[in-house]
DNA sequence: CCCTCCTACGCG
DNA sequence: GCGTAGGAGGGG
């Protein structure tokens, strides 16, 4: 009796086995291919599972074997190549296999719906087309044209209607007359080869031909660094390497951090491309969604530009990788599934042996030891391709500096005399809201949010507290809810604070403000850098975001309010989140004719990472703090993982980590805790974890491993619910 | 005595 | 993750 194992789309960390579906003869059976999608009964309920295997015979009790009811693809869904890199992944991550399959299949897919028919529109000519006689239709010449390129071609699709220049127009023309029509019919590859350029490609100058060549030279597996300074030409190098992949007939995966920078990189892709390019990100309809990896399933697009969830897509062909901003931490994902995009990457590269090119002015110390340690191929771009010099960086001592708002008086002539100039400003300050703190000068109480161990944030505008770290808000009081006093301190700013510190100061001069709250309407960030290019004077403020991959010519003073913060942060990764974010938010100054300036303010003018950063440069800065990890075992000279537990009560989360710590191997691991999670109290429930080091990551894997079973038969893991997460980004 | 809410259980 | 069985608690 022949049975069916399959990966069902639940946390269980095992298949289930099934027998196959009533009518289906046996040698059908044992032809099903692994990875197509099996409706079953799971429960009381019909569940969507991935096949993985059949085989002749299973150990569970045949009276509780059940019949699955439909096989839904006669193709997998999950070719071989993502049905292993899947795999690999959940192993890696000890995440429950269903749940990482549903992570690599669009949502419809998920939910049982079809594959889209994949038919495009081509015209041909009629019986009548046919046999009209040569020389007809004089008088109009673009019909007489497409029926002649009918007659020699038999059918044209839209794309090579466009590249002949024949419009709608002339179609629907003939379309009337009854001389051509339209048939639908199953779409091909595209040939990228012909004609894959729109607009030629630029000039390189002698790193980026270095950096083309040596990465063309083999087409093999091998991952690159390509360290390129803000303005050192990354994308050409990108768009070059695109070129020659599409020319050897294959496709190119490129992963960016976010949804709110597809726009302008597909734009830039689509002037230089002919080829179909596709885009996978959170914004798509399910729908769009589905097609999208359909066409880069059947080889249509030459391009799948996408965000994180884009490294699962299906291809025909692929020929190259592309990380952009391989450092963003939004790259691994933060909750369920917790991968590393990046890292999925390059497995994925290695299995279909193609090249994979890690991109970033600023890398990750995990990547630039690799390239150090020669693991990867290290190609630096040192010089600016546009000619512009990099920007100037001045540290600005605000120890006993009267401050305003956050301002120093320096900070605020400085930005006077660009606007004086008629040049942008851009300050950054990486808090949203008025403030972080409310306090009563009376009696000292501070807001605090009711579920978790934070403190509530004003934002003032709304008249609210927020707590930025679960959903919760109140109304801001007025008077001290504890002592009735109505002497309450905003202690500390953010971007809104700082906003209004600046209309008062520069009262004539625009002020934009962009933050998670003023952007969180669609196609608000777009306008926002839309008016900034205008290049009218103005200042902008605002959080991070303002340093992510936007660029803003006209920007000449870059003024970072506060840069101590990093320095001292809870988290080991502190320094080098704090050194990328300051030089991708320099990045911004002074990108074209305009030199740029940076001017940082800080109480530690004189500690040796900030002057570091300031006098050499981020790659000396990364050296620094890499050999102070090396000499404290931390990452990337050692591995770590974290099980996180969180329960609605302390005591029996910090209970199933101890009992778990007890009963584990720590041969060849070392495990810390349980430890309070750095914000034990978060969203009204409690939460610990276990930290486990390694200096191999055999020892590791294989702790995890005994870690999970473990869990899960404790008679606490439905109490506590608790999840792993391996080379965590950050510790909370 | 019945209804609702909660939680523990098991999924092939 | 989710549907459900079964126990606890409250109201008529």
């Amino acid at each position: 009796m022949p049975i069916l194992t399959l990966a069902m789309p639940t946390p269980l960390r095992r298949s289930f086995d099934y027998l196959p579906p009533e009518a289906m003869d046996d040698e059908t059976v044992a032809a099903l291919p692994a990875g197509v999608r099996i409706e079953a009964p799971f429960g009381n309920r019909k569940l969507i599972g991935i096949l993985l295997a059949t085989k002749a015979s299973t150990d569970i009790d045949p009276s509780k074997i059940k019949r699955v009811t439909k096989v839904l693809d006669q193709h997998p869904i999950l070719t071989d190549k993502l049905l292993s890199l899947s795999q690999w992944a959940a192993s890696y991550y000890q995440h429950p296999l269903g749940d990482a399959f549903a992570n690599a299949i669009p949502n419809l897919l998920r939910k049982g719906e079809a594959l889209i028919p994949q038919t495009q529109s081509h015209w041909q000519l009629t019986t009548e087309g046919k046999g009209l006689p040569e020389g007809a239709l004089k008088r109009a010449a673009k019909q007489a044209q497409l029926l002649g390129l009918l007659q020699q071609q038999g059918r044209l699709n839209r794309v090579q209607l466009d590249n002949a220049a024949i419009s709608q127009a002339t179609c629907k023309a003939l379309i009337e007359k009854g001389l051509i029509e339209r048939v639908e019919v199953l779409a091909e590859p595209y040939d990228h080869q012909q004609d894959c350029l729109k607009s030629p490609h630029l000039k390189l100058n002698h790193e980026q031909k270095r950096a083309v060549d040596t990465i063309h030279a083999n087409t093999g597996f091998q991952c690159y660094l390509l360290e390129g300074v803000t303005g050192s030409g990354k994308t050409e190098v990108y768009l070059q390497l695109i070129e020659q992949c599409l020319k050897r007939q294959q496709q190119a995966l490129v992963l960016i951090p976010e949804i709110g920078l597809t726009p302008q990189t597909l734009s830039r892709f689509n002037n230089r491309f002919n080829c179909p390019i596709v885009t996978l990100h959170s914004g798509l309809t399910d729908r769009e969604r589905l097609l999208a990896w359909q066409h880069a399933q059947s080889g249509e697009a030459g391009i799948i530009l996408g965000t994180r969830s884009a490294v699962f897509t299906a291809t025909a062909n692929l020929g190259l990788v592309i990380i952009d901003e391989e450092h963003d931490s939004s790259f691994k994902q933060q909750d369920g599934f917790r991968y590393s995009a990046r890292d999925i990457a390059i497995k994925r590269a290695a299995d279909e042996q193609c090249p994979i090119v890690l991109g970033s002015a600023t890398p990750s110390l995990e990547t630039l030891n690799n390239a150090l340690q020669g693991r990867y191929h290290h190609l630096p771009l040192k010089s600016r391709a546009t000619g512009a010099s990099a920007p100037a960086f001045e540290l600005l001592d605000i120890r006993h500096a009267p401050m305003e708002d956050g301002f120093s008086p320096a900070l605020i002539s400085a930005i006077g005399n660009e606007i004086k100039r008629g040049n942008q400003v851009l300050v950054f300050i990486n808090r949203r809201g008025f403030s972080p703190m409310l306090m009563c000068h009376d009696c000292g109480y501070v807001a605090q949010c009711q579920l978790c161990d934070a403190r509530m944030t004003v934002h003032f505008q709304q008249r609210l507290l927020r707590c930025h770290h679960c959903e919760s808000q109140a109304a801001l009081p007025h008077q001290c809810p504890e002592c009735n006093g109505t002497q309450l301190d905003f202690r500390g700013s953010g971007t809104e604070r700082s906003e209004q510190a600046l209309k008062r100061l520069f009262p004539s001069t625009d002020i934009k403000r962009i933050d998670r709250d003023t952007t969180s309407r669609k196609q608000a960030m777009q306008q926002l850098v839309a008016e900034v290019h205008k290049g009218e004077p103005c200042i902008l403020v605002g959080t991070q975001m303002l340093a992510k991959g936007h660029h803003f010519p006209d920007v000449t003073l870059v003024a970072v309010l506060d840069a101590d913060g990093g320095l001292f942060s809870a988290d080991f990764r502190g320094p080098e989140k704090m050194g990328q974010l300051l030089v991708q938010v320099a990045g911004r100054a002074g990108r074209e004719a305009k030199a740029g300036k940076v001017i940082i303010q800080t109480h530690q003018p004189e500690h040796p990472l900030i002057t570091s950063l300031v006098n050499d440069s981020y790659h000396h800065y990364a050296r620094a703090i890499l050999s102070e990890r090396q000499a404290s075992g931390l990452p990337p000279f050692a591995h770590l993982a974290l099980l996180r537990a969180e329960a609605n009560n302390l005591e029996q989360a910090e209970a199933l980590l101890q009992d778990l710590r007890g009963w584990v191997d720590h041969s060849g691991c070392q495990v810390f805790g349980p430890l309070p999670a750095p914000m034990t109290r978060k969203a009204g429930r409690f939460r610990a974890q276990l930290l486990i080091r390694a200096d191999q990551r055999k020892p590791l894997h294989r702790t995890l491993q005994q870690l999970c079973s473990l869990a899960e038969q404790h008679p606490l893991a439905n109490k506590v619910r608790w999840s792993i997460d391996v080379d965590p980004s950050d510790m909370f």
